[in-house]
DNA sequence: CGTCCTATTGACCTCACTCAAGAATAGTGG
DNA sequence: CCACTATTCTTGAGTGAGGTCAATAGGACG
């Protein structure tokens, strides 16, 4: 049902759909942050056996279906995605939020299909290479190889990531925890890290996080009240990011153990919707 | 508190200790099942390049140490580990366990330290190999190098078990989860599926799935008094393997939706600690 | 035999899920 | 450009599930 108006994506782009897609330089950057090649370093990339193919994705189209069988892998250069997997009776877990400079498909090496669906949440520009090219590419350049390398044993530290994440108590936590960690990615990418556009919705986090999408409303406001952030809409901005990690670091017990007077008595004044300063949009 | 009476592993096994630790045939199987290589192949398995050194893993030892630079990795010959990263307040969070044929060590490949604590659940042995010989290994074993890679890709499929895990929502169904997870692992390294022999305590299980350990004891004896299965301690047997997974399937919702009178009116008779046939240990 | 750890069970109470309704935003079509 | 519609987001009320605290029993180990 949520899929049912998902535009596919075209897998060959027309040629006035690539022309924006192809800029001088391409930062390449890894699942968690570390850079595959700098700028520039695209062009010799992969250059001796197969050139990497631009291709948009739309918005809502689905670029990797959960169960089809691994053809190509995908690196972001614009945009962002989530990658899901449904569960038996229809419910969509969200495994992970990927942006740009991230690596797609990957999964089906062990296995040969894709475990999970990934699908833009944003109109979006990946590069896509062939999984068959990847062994002779991985032979040729040897700095390739070593980035693919670590890209996947990065994959350790998500999985750290997502137990620190779920296993915080009390959806305020768990939302802080998610704030902090999307924080950590987008300073990794250059961006700011206290102003942050979410772009996914309260839904997605509610499944990535185990939570039911009205404890993300429930929290957000809660730590908005508390003073440690802003929100409108999709927009956030941190106010205090000490605090905030404090909140985040107890995983357990009740919340007044890290921050006394959190989440009660703490700067109660701010009306989040009232706000001159939160008119960014 | 939980490492000031672990006892370190010793670096170098004594001749005696290594005696008993070098069988014929050696199943190598990596994380989710796949084979490394099959019985007898460790022979020439690294052969050109370097020996795999077999050590001893005593209970409660901590074979890597989080936040310690990454020397080497390990195959699991025999035992069972846990791998847990701690939070800044303490809270020991379990990341994963690991069994025969699981691969560790490797999550220092991306940013040259230990993401987790790996410690030994029971008397293990495990095979150590320098990562500095990671990359020769490669170059002069084809098969190892692929077997590399998909090890490492599937630790996509961990983060999608994982997710599946901790989307669950309610104590019975995640503890279900996890059974069938540990069941499903059991029968690819050739053990029954019905009958598990826990290597990890309750509490361990909890902090894996983001519970209290009281409720792990709860859903244990829920389950048990649903007929799902029988509980004599450590020992667990599966008496229902379709009902529990048709429990299992529902990640929301009231537990009633998938089993109506799942956990209700379900064989009540079952007295779990008077049953003779309980009596395995 | 004493101690520590694990496991179980009970009582209490907070918290988050569910259901439900309203408001705001985005997307669509005229 | 505006109206209409669908989706998203927010807020409220009620309730059930699970966390915390606490006590007990059983086992392992020294």
């Amino acid at each position: 049902m949520l899929e049912s108006h998902a535009r596919i994506l075209l897998p060959a782009p027309s040629p006035e759909a690539l022309a924006p897609a192809a800029p001088a330089t391409i930062p390449i950057v890894s699942g968690p942050g570390e850079r595959w090649f700098g700028p520039g370093e695209l062009a010799h990339w992969s250059a001796p056996v197969a050139a990497p193919v631009p291709c948009r994705a739309a918005r809502q189209s689905v670029l990797l279906h959960e169960g089809a069988p691994a053809h190509s892998f995908y690196i972001v250069q614009a945009g962002d995605f989530k990658v899901s997997r449904m569960a038996e009776d229809g419910y969509e877990q969200v495994i992970a939020f990927a942006g740009a400079g991230d690596a797609l498909g990957l999964d089906g090496l062990a296995s040969g299909c894709h475990l999970g669906t990934v699908e833009a949440l944003q109109d979006s520009i990946v590069y896509a290479l062939p999984l068959a090219d990847l062994h002779a590419l991985r032979a040729a350049n040897a700095t390739f190889d070593r980035r693919l390398m670590e890209s996947l044993g990065a994959r350790w530290e998500c999985m750290g990531d997502m137990a620190w994440l779920m296993g915080a108590l009390g959806a305020d936590r768990r939302t802080a925890r998610f704030l902090l960690q999307l924080s950590r990615t987008m300073a990794r990418r250059g961006m700011s890290a206290r102003r942050l556009r979410l772009a996914m919705s309260r839904r997605d986090i509610a499944a990535h996080l185990g939570l039911a999408h009205e404890s993300i409303s429930r929290a957000m406001t809660s730590l908005a009240m508390a003073g440690y952030l802003r929100v409108y809409g999709r927009e956030v901005e941190i106010m205090d990011m000490d605090g905030l990690r404090q909140l985040a670091a107890n995983t357990r017990g009740h919340a007044c153990d890290g921050a006394p007077a959190a989440l009660r008595d703490r700067a109660p004044a701010h009306a989040v919707r009232d706000d001159p300063a939160c008119a960014m949009h």
